[in-house]
DNA sequence: CAGCTGTATCGTTTATTGACGGTCAACGGA
DNA sequence: TCCGTTGACCGTCAATAAACGATACAGCTG
């Protein structure tokens, strides 16, 4: 069976200059509690929201913020699966946030931007 | 001479649980001035403050908060030379931002943690 | 249909952030 | 010594964010 992995791919905003792309996910990644969710579902592949308010000492009306912070900025997907909303962490995101930041500091590991 | 480089290594806060030390950073990369003036301080090698006053269309007192912020995070380091503040940007530690946000997805380029 | 359950959203309160002008300390030059 | 320049800091204001309880809503289940 499917692991219940989220769909595939939501549309990114294309218009957005590269620091504001980059303020823009830094600032969600910007709150410890986001981070923990995030990793809490970079954990487990898939799964639905009831668990993770389990897991945060945050209310539930708290975490749903935070979930909707995270959804925004991309990095985490949701869908209604009845009567649950089963949420992924979007690995593809995540790794563009790596490579936005270690772009700034071409070195050794990160040959050039090239053309 | 030296291209005036700054201090080699200030200190790193370490009583910080890893998800709380990501939101630090994240949250210091979560504006897009500061993104800005990262970029150019790296662009530059170093500069002196108002290099980047002239740069940013924000006033003295605004960006020198943003430096601030950066400065707390320690993802840039000041000294004064003289009349002026020589600012750089802390490669090394925006290595490890990237390299927290990466070991988020431990993927195809990453590895393992391993043991 | 009625009720329960899992989530999102609303409204409120408090805390934090962003931007600004004003001011002050440090320094260098006249 | 006096002045101009540089940049940090303070106080203020407005805007945004964080947290919560209450409520609304959608979809099962009996």
């Amino acid at each position: 069976m499917t692991p219940r992995t989220c769909s595939p791919a939501p549309p990114l905003d294309p218009a957005l200059d590269p620091d504001e792309e980059l303020a823009r996910f830094a600032s969600a990644l910007g709150h410890p509690a986001r981070v923990r969710i995030l990793r809490f579902l970079l954990e487990r592949e898939e799964c639905f929201a009831g668990a993770i308010v389990e897991h945060i000492p945050l209310a539930q009306s708290t975490v749903s913020q935070h979930l909707k912070v995270l959804r925004e900025a991309g990095l985490v997907r949701g869908e209604v699966d009845g009567l649950h909303v089963c949420y992924c962490a979007d690995r593809v995101r995540l790794r563009k946030i790596g490579d936005l930041v270690n772009a700034l500091t071409p070195g050794p590991t990160e040959p050039a931007p090239a053309s």
